[in-house]
DNA sequence: AGCACGCCGACT
DNA sequence: GTCGGCGTGCTC
């Protein structure tokens, strides 16, 4: 054989580099294909790429193009449809190839170690059991007992089967010490979750008849179409799922679950496995590094019959995917706010097309961008609007704290309400979506408010342990004990976040056991669980947290729901503030009651008369969709037209502005595009962050082809320039938030 | 983005 | 005399 093929690998490589890098194969490898990893030799380094196409020609002078030097897998990582997910969110996103594609692989594979499912241990003896081992081993009769039944075994033994037959580990490795036994760790193989009789483990429940219409709109036909399940909190949503995933599995094809960051809690999980017999794989951030490989793993050996994953479980090989689920797809997890800046539910359409399977889209509460599609018919539109069972749904009510006295937050009717629902034995949830203690701490004799050195935001009093925290990038520090200006002594904390309000509602009710979630209370490992476990025990408390209270988690015993202060988020800077504020307001409400006793959401407010809190509260989410989409059009906002951002971040103060500047010149000198509007440079809502000044220059169009020459054209001359020390630069497609 | 090369200040 | 500051240039 030759080592002279004339082939050449265009190799995906880890950098920013928008190109791809040529390399000569290496002597002894047959069988190359895209897909595959390689180790290459990059400058100074070796890298680890991903090989993009196979070409019988390279523009490189071929003397001084390098060989790959190594080949770790014998089949391709990422097979074609992932490789073509991956094409598409590089140009859609306008980043860069080999980086995307080594982030669609799990830290272990993408750091080049093996694609090895996980090890079992293997004991085998070491040499032949003769008189002399068995007169040594006198003295042990149970490890003697262990080597003459190994003995019988001459490929050796699992530890799972030697400690069915009562041999320890612990015996094993006295063994071991003695060399009288070897162990070796081998990979192990699993069944394909098609081999198994039977898909499911337990039997379904009744469906509703409009649960029943939306399965059957879900399994009306095995190909591509998108389609919104808009059913309100408690509606039954999950049974839909789990039915369409059983007869997906049943057809012999895999399901794909995506679900919000907080979503994926031990219940979900331990739900979806009881239900099926088949493995049920999933990946989310409380895994290690090891677990996600195993879970990868499973899924793309279809080992794993269906995947529950966050937002990077999208990039998921799953080679006989029939199926694929967002849940609560409103949520703005779905949406990566670094580095590859992709929306994992628009991927996700993409990734059912080219899987020609249907995609449901499930909310009590749609994304805009979602109603619009099913509006235009893009996607089919599906209700379930009653509660599954008995249910009523909530009431909602808009409580005017105008002129009203106050106690530390709170109107006297919100605290009667509060009092008797909890001496009915019921149990109370009051949501403030503000951690710490108080969001600022000011002079009563100056004014002077402490802030953060690095960031244009106050900073937040804390008082368990006590320190001002910087929200934004951080920065702790001790609470001063004077005024850095005047020397006063009298500092006041003012507004409330969750800690004062525990300290108050303690007071308020002393008898009453108090649980606080925010990110401060659970960020101990399964902090939240515990407490969650409490609650589920339906004894009268006050519930008392951030809106981590508002995702996933189902309260049946709280039946009243208080909404401490609506009025913060109806008047955001963000475009998306008030969306996103309805949204969690419904959620909050979908959190409580059910059977015979309906839950009451009580929204206290200064701004009882405003049209969005009106609609909200009479739970018209569609009226209220509709006056926000009206409004985006006349602004020409998403969904209404298409939106990205040139952020730029810089130590010193003018060179991000003038960056962006140079951009919009360049823009509107070409000028071929009328349709495409260039706005900016702006600074950001918070134009100084973490010690940096940051910029934005907003490009909003109708045509989304127009808009991506036109960034194309941008990113392209972004990239031949030399910037100024510190000057990054990014581009955010689809921009979710703009802070 | 890394990483090496390269040319000017304060130290064992 | 050297260690090390970060400018700048390249990566098949």
């Amino acid at each position: 054989m030759t080592s002279c093929e004339d082939n050449y690998l265009s190799i995906a490589i880890p950098t920013p580099l928008r190109q791809m890098f040529d390399y000569l194969p290496p002597d002894n490898q047959a069988n190359l294909q895209p897909g595959m990893r390689v180790q290459v030799p990059f400058g100074p380094r070796k890298l680890i790429g991903i090989i993009e196409a196979i070409k019988s020609d390279s523009d490189y002078p071929r003397e001084k193009l390098k060989k790959i030097s190594a080949v770790p897998d014998q089949a391709p990582l990422i097979p074609e449809d992932i490789m073509q997910l991956c094409r598409w969110a590089s140009s859609y996103y306008h980043y860069s190839l080999g980086e995307t594609l080594l982030q669609a692989l799990p830290k272990t594979l993408r750091q080049g170690k093996p694609a090895t499912r996980e090890k079992v241990a293997v004991w085998s003896t070491s040499s032949p059991l003769d008189e002399s081992v068995t007169a040594s081993l006198k003295r042990a009769p149970k490890q003697l007992k262990a080597l003459q039944w190994l003995n019988d075994y001459p490929d050796g033994l699992s530890e799972p089967e030697l400690r069915e037959v009562g041999f320890s580990k612990t015996i094993l490795t006295q063994l071991q010490k003695k060399e009288r036994v070897q162990v070796r760790e081998i990979e192990r193989v699993d069944r394909l979750f098609t081999e198994y009789d039977n898909p499911v483990r337990q039997p379904s429940l009744t469906l509703n008849p409009e649960q029943a219409f939306a399965l059957d709109g879900i399994l009306e036909s095995p190909s591509f179409h998108p389609i919104l399940l808009d059913g309100v909190t408690g509606s039954g949503k999950t049974e839909v799922y789990l039915q369409a995933i059983e007869a997906t599995l049943k057809a012999g094809k895999q399901a794909l679950v995506l679900v919000p960051e907080i979503g994926l809690t031990p219940q979900t999980v331990k739900r979806f496995r009881s239900r099926f017999s088949v493995p049920v794989a999933c990946l989310h951030s409380g895994l290690s590094d090891g677990e996600r490989l195993q879970g990868w793993l499973a899924a793309s050996r279809a080992t794993a019959g269906v995947l529950i994953a966050t937002r990077s479980g999208i990039f998921s090989p799953l080679p006989k995917l029939g199926l694929i689920i967002v849940d609560e797809e409103h949520d703005n997890s779905y949406k990566q706010q670094d580095t590859l800046r992709y929306n994992a539910r628009d991927l996700a359409i993409y990734r059912a097309k080219i899987a020609n399977c249907p995609i449901v889209l499930g909310s009590a509460t749609p994304s805009l961008e979602t109603l619009v599609n099913a509006r235009k018919g893009r996607f089919s539109h599906l209700e379930i609007k009653r509660r599954a069972g008995h249910a009523r749904p909530p009431t909602l009510e808009l409580l005017d704290i105008r002129q009203q006295t106050l106690h530390e937050g709170f109107a006297q009717s919100l605290i009667k309400r509060m009092t008797s629902t909890l001496d009915k034995g019921e149990q109370v949830m009051v949501f403030l979506n503000r951690r710490g203690y108080a969001p600022s701490l000011i002079c009563h004799d100056c004014g002077e408010v402490a802030d953060c050195p690095h960031c244009d935001a106050h900073l937040t009093l804390h008082r368990m342990p006590p320190h001002m925290h910087c929200h934004h990038c951080d920065y702790q520090t001790a609470i001063p004990w004077s005024c850095p200006k005047c020397q006063s002594k009298r500092l006041q904390p003012v507004g409330q976040g969750t800690e004062r309000c525990e300290q108050v509602l303690e007071q308020m009710f002393p008898k009453t056991p108090l649980i606080r979630v925010d990110r401060d209370s659970t960020r101990r490992k399964n902090a939240l669980s515990e407490i969650l476990e409490t609650v589920h025990t339906g004894e009268p408390c006050i519930l008392l947290g951030t809106q981590m209270l508002a995702k996933g988690h189902h309260f049946p015993d709280v039946t009243l729901v208080a909404i401490v202060n609506a009025d913060s988020g109806l008047f955001s800077s963000d475009f998306r503030g008030l969306e996103k504020t309805g949204q969690l307001i419904l959620q909050v409400a979908g959190r409580a009651g059910r059977d015979k006793k309906p839950g009451h959401v009580i929204i206290q407010t200064h701004n009882p008369q405003h049209p969005a809190l009106q609609m909200l509260a009479s739970q018209q989410y569609s009226r209220f969709a509709d006056s926000l989409l009206n409004e985006r059009k006349q602004l020409k906002l998403p969904p209404e037209g298409y939106l990205a951002l040139f952020r730029t971040e810089s130590p010193i103060e003018s060179t991000g502005e003038n960056l962006l500047k140079n951009i919009r010149n360049l823009l509107l000198n070409q000028q071929q595009d009328s349709s495409v509007r260039v706005l900016g440079p702006i600074p950001a809502p918070m134009e100084k962050r973490q010690g940096r000044y940051r910029y934005q220059l907003f490009l909003q169009s109708y045509q989304r082809t127009s808009l991506h020459r036109m960034l194309d054209s941008a990113v392209k001359h972004l990239d031949s320039l030399k910037l100024p020390k510190g000057l990054r630069w990014t581009l955010d497609v689809d921009p979710q938030e703009m802070t």
